[in-house]
DNA sequence: GTGAAAGCGCTAACAA
DNA sequence: TTGTTAGCGCTTTCAC
């Protein structure tokens, strides 16, 4: 099996203590000794267990990271700036994914606090109401959340409920009145909450009527026939405010289909900033959150903790969101319902779907008036 | 300090060997000491510790994994189906990234045997030329490769070469002549290799004439000028396929840029099969490797070595490919070059960069034959 | 049914 | 400079 010290001292028939110093105080060991007992390391493949160091209490020098999934690249983007600061401290990350389920959480959570991680980073579905958390803080556990946007625990994150309320604003500036807000499963996402909080008084400082969030399914295939009813019946709004730039990307896509433009038959603003959102056509305007930067915001104030030299007061440490303009928002002269239109372009598209209906609308109104954000 | 055994003991009233067995063995200890334990064991917040166990020659239960970067979706897929199998069999993941170098590769291997990893998923950028692979033979640690595509290692990928030449072979099909590969870093990235020597053949078969494939970096902004001359100039390709899905996704937005219609004035192929891309309008064309079957699958042949049931003889698995058609590809109907003509609404878009430059083509040529894919 | 003690790999205090 | 030894948290004989 793997060689020990013990093997090592055999080898080079020395004890396992100088075997030992040889590694960890290279200088205090006879130089002609060192080198036998490099040769007999190299020559066994030996390499020392962590096992016995952390025996004698030392530092683990590992962090667990806890995530709801890595499939949305906002954690991934997360994930890639926490993974950039821990190779070059030389801590090692277990990470561990949720799926937005509570008891995955606390799953994930024993499960490294078993593997003895010196501190969590962790996002997890609902900040202020978490038992586990209040665990971790009555046991002394170090831990950092990222996203979860909440003053009574250390985190770090946007201004979810400002920065909704800007975006929305922003929305209602270029003349939009009928604003909807979308969002997956609130009861899974503080943040989402928080957002609709800031789409609500956006909307009724503006002295419009806030509508609750709809919620999709943005795993499916397709938006939901409901769902559809809704952004594309008479009623339908002019504008979405989307909880997520996925969510956003999935309902661009169901729109597509549907035969309507973005932004001339429905404006979008998501919510992230996702490095994929430019790549789009158009690209997505978005509210960015600084996702590379939380992650390693995260990880500075969680080092920091363990290491004691935190001295900052403020728990909650919140990050500068900004607009990405993007071109899925179309300015509109008045709250009017705009007309239907088909485009060629668009009926060709929706072809490569099969599934996509033949376009209900009405021919072209050229009254219609579209104007594109300025620069 | 977190509580020990000992603690837990001497709390119960009872010695540390009974305390062992009631969470190890608790139908060999009488129910009222069980359940004396257990308070204790609750009071004092006690979780045994790995390493004690570990010490005593238990698995580690730890897998290391080790990927070029989660920022890049086909990892994140990857590791999303590995992490739900770890995550449903007990198993935990420790996980470093290299950002494609093999220095990064090499201390990551190392600081992961270091951990006692019962085994390694990884993917690196040139698996056969690999001498941290072959040291990994020889001292019997157990690994299986992603995406890397070779007979010489145990594996998991799709043909690459394969599937690139009979996604070349169908851009032929559709009547393009001329056709760029574009790529990362090939020195970084055995798939892209193999992937141009499938571009290579299918271009020879046709009798037509392969090019070396077109680097390009895709962290970037923007493209290179030197890159944006060779597809817009006179001499431009009426279709590109790209080694992977993010490549391409950049590319477009560059096209689009230079005001070039996808994919009226260039067909896009793209190779990974992202499920981003099918959100993109067009949705992307693409080869699409099972990304998420391909870490499952991983995982499956590696806990079979360590589990010791391994029968199979053959070390690598190939999965198969399948084809997206999306709508990134047009049939052209004959290898002359269609005139570039901008459209109005590709100016708008291009507005929202400040950096576009003014069209510099025609007018448009209402002789320009376009026609999308058939379903 | 329970306890005492050895030993897993390693470090560090102490001895030689 | 090197060796001896105790002890880190735990499991597992082997006695009782």
């Amino acid at each position: 099996m793997t060689p020990t010290i013990k093997d090592v001292a055999a080898h080079a028939g020395f004890s396992i203590a100088t075997v030992s110093r040889a590694i960890n105080a290279p200088h205090t060991v006879n130089p002609v000794t060192l080198e036998k007992v490099r040769q007999s390391i190299e020559a066994l493949d030996f390499r020392p267990s962590p096992l016995g160091r952390q025996l004698r209490g030392e530092r683990s020098r590992l962090i667990g990271v806890v995530l709801p999934t890595i499939a949305n690249p906002v954690f991934a983007e997360c994930l890639q700036g926490i993974d950039e600061l821990a190779a070059a401290q030389g801590f090692r990350l277990m990470l561990m994914t949720t799926q937005y389920d509570t008891e995955r959480e606390r799953h994930a959570i024993e499960t490294l606090r078993e593997q003895r991680v010196e501190g969590l980073i962790l996002t997890v579905a609902d900040a202020d109401t978490h038992a586990l958390l209040d665990d971790l803080d009555r046991s002394g556990m170090l831990y950092v959340l990222m996203h979860n946007d909440t003053v009574r625990r250390p985190s770090v994150s946007v201004d979810n409920r400002l920065a909704a309320f800007e975006g929305v604003r922003m929305l209602i500036a270029h003349g939009h009145r009928h604003i909807l807000m979308l969002a997956g499963t609130l009861a899974a996402s503080d943040r989402a909450r928080l957002r609709h909080v800031g789409y609500t008084q956006a909307m009724q400082q503006a002295g419009l009527a806030p509508a609750p969030a709809l919620e999709i399914d943005f795993n499916a295939d397709e938006l939901a026939p409901s769902v559809l009813a809704h952004l594309t019946g008479s009623q339908r709004p002019t504008a979405l405010f989307c909880s997520n730039d996925l969510l956003a990307m999935v309902v661009m896509r169901g729109l597509r289909r549907a035969h309507l433009d973005v932004p001339r038959d429905m404006s979008i603003l998501g919510f992230d900033g996702l490095a994929m959102g430019e790549l789009l056509a158009p690209p997505l305007s978005s509210i960015c959150s600084p996702n590379r930067e939380i992650g390693c915001a995260a990880w500075r104030r969680l080092i920091a903790r363990i290491d004691g030299s935190y001295a900052d007061a403020s728990l909650s440490l919140t990050l500068p969101h900004t607009l990405r303009e993007g071109a899925t928002i179309a300015a509109i002269s008045n709250g009017a319902q705009a007309p239907l239109v088909p485009r060629a372009r668009e009926v060709n598209e929706g072809a490569t779907h099969p599934a996509a209906p033949s376009s209900p609308y009405s021919a072209a109104d050229p009254t219609t008036q579209t104007a594109h954000l300025p620069d």
